[in-house]
DNA sequence: TTAAATTATACTAGGTCAATAGAGATTGTA
DNA sequence: TACAATCTCTATTGACCTAGTATAATTTAA
């Protein structure tokens, strides 16, 4: 039930991206340095997010990534699932990604109908939470003091 | 985001053990054929289910499985952690798997505040569901005529 | 022209997944 | 007792995936 390192890093640079939205463009190494992400790694998926338009390049001396759309219209959703693929649990209950399971019945199947659930509370969340919510958040808790936050949660 | 084979055929396992709680031991043969699972496979994943002492077996030549406890004893929850670890998205907010992750400040990271969110709609679902409601709903579905099915979601 | 950056492709070590294989232990029954 | 049916246990396999690393090419500003 996990996401890869992959898809952490993916948002995490995202996430760096939206903070810096509107100014210039943001090197690869900047934003390896400040999240601890490989640079060679980030590299290809960064690129890969341009596929899906969520984010743009400028190369050369003084080029870099930027997002490619503003912050709040790219939901954690079209990013995992282009990285990850299914949000869903089990393929048989994937709106995109659909694949038939081995069960006897899928219609009759009760394991599916669970499922059908869990899909649906994390489509919830993932599609409505886009880099804007991430950026407002990070920005709320940047202001909070140290000793609040360890008593959340 | 996805369940491995392994955990989807535990559950398909534990709900054909649940429909015939209290009745005899169900070998795994059976099992297999009527779930499709192959039967070398399902052997070692019943074994391993017995470690968390969701079925118990006996030997020989009327040998079989069944459930060690009353189905509504038996969580999704604890069967999917056995399998297949943590059931939160990223280590950094799992409860019984926690690891802390590389991002720079993980009390003021805002992607760890989104996926606790994730986590917790997934628990809360996997936590109260279990092997009991599986039957339950396979036995409501089986009665269902086929033409409702269709229509449903 | 040079340095700094992205782009593209290929490679790799290690791990996981989904089995399969085969020998062994246990038990009911003829 | 012999035997057949069943679970038990360990090992192995091939395919694929993960998390990178390596290298060379291309683009661009100064």
């Amino acid at each position: 039930m996990k996401l890869s390192l992959r898809g952490e890093y993916a948002l995490r640079a995202l996430l760096v991206l939206g903070l810096n939205y509107g100014d210039d463009v943001v090197r690869i190494q900047t934003i390896s340095d400040q999240q601890n992400i490989p640079k060679k790694f980030l590299e290809q998926i960064l690129n890969d997010l341009k596929s899906i338009g969520a984010v743009s390049s400028r190369r050369g001396a003084v080029g870099g990534y930027r997002l490619a759309r503003p912050p709040q219209n790219i939901s954690l959703a079209s990013v995992v699932r282009h990285i990850e693929g299914a949000l869903a649990p089990v393929s048989c209950v994937s709106d995109r990604f659909y694949e038939r399971c081995t069960c006897p019945d899928e219609a009759r199947c009760p394991i599916r109908s669970i499922m059908k659930g869990v899909r649906e509370a994390v489509v919830d969340i993932m599609e409505k939470t886009t880099v804007a919510d991430l950026c407002e958040q990070a920005r709320t808790l940047a202001q909070e003091p140290s000793a609040a936050l360890d008593f959340s949660i």
